[in-house]
DNA sequence: CCTGTCCTGTACGCTACCGAACATACCCGG
DNA sequence: CCGGGTATGTTCGGTAGCGTACAGGACAGG
């Protein structure tokens, strides 16, 4: 854990890229540090970064006319915030807000268009990581239609651990609804029935995973899915 | 109405294509007939053919183990079948089932990938209309999370009569409610309400729109973000 | 030590949707 | 005209999650 000691190749789509790729652009890279609650971009607005996170967690979430929040997808250090940029729309109707603090590597949306167009290695990379988020924004589809909030909170809690490889989150109920887009007393319960499983253990926006395997099995199908697909699509898996 | 004549160029997608980049595939393209319930592909399936509908509908949705199913995107004439393609994935875990019947034009995978690494308008075109994918997406996961049954069934209607330019969709209720998620009994009873409200007329598998502001005015933000999200970043507006 | 603030837990009535079973209505072919 | 299949409508009890309100516990600052 000696965690002080940043570097780009923390994140597994910069780690994978042959270096004489990465060398043409690494002195564009800024270390930059992703506080909790930080918005990255906000829906329409023009990108100017795009940011690798290292050690953080980033929610992309849809915010509606009414305040009420959904999450569409996370990203930690297996991949990129801002594929709008070099899909080509440039904007998208969604927010993209610090779920975990740490920090993140920001390259200046030029650079990494220039990068793209090469057509090599790095188009490679994000166009795979695309289609990997696709289907994780696919599957909350899904999860949210069909499956209990209690399944739901153990896919979450799950997805957020494997981008931390850790097995502490330091997060708030009324954080973790507002990505879910339930109820806060909705999460209490949820986490409740974990932690009288003896799954995790919760204080004051603390949560300590204590049976991991336990979680996965009473997870949906969604966490595997998605997990499946990310291990298949993108070089460095989210987890050992 | 003379529905009889088929043309590629009724895919909004290949119609604007500059003529150069077309002419350099056109050889390859087949139209094909769309029968209702085709599936095009299967979930981990390798895709032979990427697909342009003209006047048929495409439903992307996820079937989980026990058989229940979400759609999770809905392709007509705006876009293309077969998006893990050029992203490298080759798979996804979704199904894609014809959901109207109609005609397609099919491209063999391999002359598509060719196309694509030219780094031209079609591969500008293919990601701009990806985005357009990843939003309806997102959109599909915060409707099922946040809003009533009604509304969605508003929202569905309305991206599928988008999607042919028509007034009128064959259709049972059955179909909508897999397409949808819930129960068939649902959708009898939303349907009934729109019907009461005088904005549809149902007859055995036969919905006609008979008031579309009507519509408009009942589903939820999520359509207009679908909507307007496909109109900026797509050629040839999806309706008049 | 006291107090205010933030986080978590509990309670209660309400609604939308589920699951299952059953009742009609329409269409087509014999 | 009759029968069978298919599509639609109705009913009823059950339940997950909502909205609201409030209570207790932890931590920080004075």
């Amino acid at each position: 854990m000696t965690a002080s000691t940043h570097d780009p190749l923390q994140n597994h789509l910069l780690a994978a890229l042959p270096e004489a790729d990465f060398d043409r652009f690494r002195s564009h890279l800024k270390l930059v540090p992703m506080p909790l609650g930080e918005a990255l971009y906000e829906p329409g607005t023009r990108l100017r970064y795009v940011y690798f996170p290292t050690n953080s967690i980033v929610s992309l979430l849809y915010v509606m006319a009414d305040g009420a929040s959904a999450e569409i997808a996370v990203v930690g250090n297996e991949g990129v915030i801002g594929v709008s940029l070099f899909m080509g729309g440039e904007t998208t109707p969604s927010r993209a807000v610090v779920q975990s603090a740490g920090h993140a590597y920001r390259l200046p949306g030029q650079v990494l268009k220039e990068e793209f167009t090469r057509a090599g290695a790095m188009q490679h990379l994000l166009l795979r990581y695309t289609q990997a988020l696709l289907t994780q924004m696919a599957q909350t589809a899904v999860c949210n239609r069909h499956h209990s909030l209690d399944q739901q909170l153990c896919r979450w809690l799950l997805l957020s651990l494997d981008r931390l490889s850790a097995n502490e989150l330091v997060m708030t109920q009324e954080l973790i609804a507002n990505m879910l887009g339930v109820r806060r007393e909705g999460v209490t319960e949820a986490a409740g029935n974990l932690q009288k499983a003896g799954l995790i253990q919760y204080s004051r926006g603390r949560i300590t995973v204590l049976d991991r395997p336990g979680l996965e099995a009473r997870t949906c199908e969604c966490y595997g899915v998605v997990k499946r697909e990310c291990d298949r699509l993108l070089p460095g898996s989210t987890a050992p």
